[in-house]
DNA sequence: GTTTGTTATTTTATCTACAATAGACAGTTT
DNA sequence: AAACTGTCTATTGTAGATAAAATAACAAAC
């Protein structure tokens, strides 16, 4: 079957919803430009459009004919690329299953499980392996490191050092970089979460990732910033997995936050320095103690 | 054409120069360990030495014949594995010939150059991708970022706050550690290499990965230790294209790693940290005077 | 009890083929 | 002439096939 679709099928739910709002549709470069896609797959979503009697399209006449409707969309399994299928499965075999440490990884195995060709498999698995987590043996078999208490602490050693980094290069920044608005912005953001957070906890997650992203950010060095993707793929993870206590040890990492980005405006270094370590050091906690002890 | 059997050509090689040394051959399964590889492939070797009359082979008893010749050898393009190939051929793309950073690289074109299938060249782009010199634009070509300054600092940055550390570390290691022993063993080398200087400076390269990955080794970090990765691959190709004033270069390095080295044997935290400082700090200027200016 | 002969099976490394997608160029419309 | 579209080509993402290498099993030989 070659390529999925799923990018044409993922352009096509979108583009659903951005006409649903307008009347008139833009030229095919600039809805190609809309939706992130080339010019080839946009006139494949007018093709399909036209055909669902949804527009009337000639040339660059494009009408509305009617409103898109639940039925139109392609359904969310569709629209997900083999890459992100592959994580999942991936991430819950080794993280929910009991994989052991030392255990072998077969690429053929994972690939009929999943359902995919082994091509895909492998590179992901090229992929992930920078994360640590695995390990190749040429010739042979991939070994899964684990999700260990070694592993959790190796991967905080290095946050901690990079954020202290990122963090004192952050109040460092020129008073009219605009990282100070976007700062702002996070501030707000967190309040309204905290003054809401019976309800909205379970958001933590992204709000939590999109704010160390922007303090790794004002470091401008590519791999404080690639590193991070490692930390949000395990956080992300973990947070799925682990939700005992999670309304309360979410509303205290808010705090700490909102802490945080009081020490960021002060821009003194002891300040900021402090409040880094003090948040850096619950999310540890956190982590530690959702991974079982190896011999306890 | 499948697979290419240099594992084969590369173990039988090796297996050419270690029965140079010696009358009997072990069993098959001790020769399996011995070079790294399966019975299945000692066998291929035993099966082509007895071929070639090297030995005589019959069941168990395996008796030289005659000593092997260097016509018995195979070449040595033939034993380097598809992804070194492939590693060599970009790397001269990249950084000899006139790579602009923003260029684009084409798999099939890098392929059809090397001569290898596009699987190869995608997986190796994929695991070099980690090195922070390539991007990948989804469904379309990588991005050449291209060895620039910022490269360079942003690299050094990252290598000297892991170095600290790990040299921190590795001052604070019990006396009992076998690093100790190995540091000695290394401190030798660096010796024999000065007083040899004029013969010997070209071969500075390896040692200098090699002392680097011991002090490394020490902060037990995967991430520390997998991020010399990036080091060793940047500064062995760096070695190769930039030879001016290359001797004295490496007698100063030299000189630095031993003084580096008496300051780990102090264990005296501050005098670490200011040698392994001072020695960081001319490797970073080496790196940075060979790298053309943007725009000067 | 270790080593080998034998044989079979499994898995990886690599190539090739093909649909999806991107991108280029020339022709058309306003 | 600027913006848009029709058409075509080139490249990527993925599946499937195949040789090399690993792994396994077990009886026979030493």
């Amino acid at each position: 079957m070659a390529k999925q679709n799923t990018v044409f099928k993922d352009a096509f739910n979108r583009c659903l919803t951005l006409i649903a709002e307008t009347e008139a549709l833009p030229s095919e470069l600039e809805l190609g430009t809309l939706l992130g896609v080339s010019r080839t797959t946009v006139r494949a979503i007018l093709a399909r459009l036209k055909e669902l009697e949804i527009i009337a399209w000639d040339k660059r006449t494009k009408a509305m004919l009617r409103a898109p409707q639940p039925a139109d969309f392609f359904s969310a399994e569709e629209t997900s690329s083999l890459a992100e299928i592959i994580e999942r499965s991936f991430m819950r075999r080794i993280l929910a299953g009991g994989a052991e440490p030392g255990m072998q990884i077969n690429e053929l195995e994972l690939a009929r499980d999943i359902g995919t060709g082994t091509t895909s498999v492998r590179e992901f698995l090229i992929r992930f392996s920078r994360f640590g987590l695995i390990e190749k043996r040429p010739n042979s078999h991939w070994v899964l490191k684990g999700f260990t208490r070694d592993f959790a602490l190796e991967l905080t050693e290095i946050r901690e050092m990079f954020e202290l980094r990122s963090a004192a290069g952050f109040a460092a920044l020129p008073g009219d970089h605009p990282a100070w608005r976007d700062l702002d912005d996070m501030e707000v953001l967190h309040r309204d979460m905290l003054a809401n957070i019976d309800t909205r906890y379970r958001d933590f997650s992204e709000l939590d990732e999109r704010f160390h992203l922007l303090v790794h950010r004002s470091s401008s060095n590519r791999f404080i910033i690639d590193f991070y993707d490692i930390i949000t793929i395990v956080f992300h993870y973990h947070y799925q997995w682990n939700k005992a206590n999670d309304r309360e040890r979410n509303a205290r990492a808010v705090e700490e936050h909102l802490e945080y980005i009081a020490a960021l405006k002060t821009r003194d270094p002891a300040t900021v320095a402090h409040a880094c370590r003090q948040h850096l050091r619950s999310a540890r906690e956190t982590l530690l103690q959702s991974i079982q002890q190896p011999d306890a």
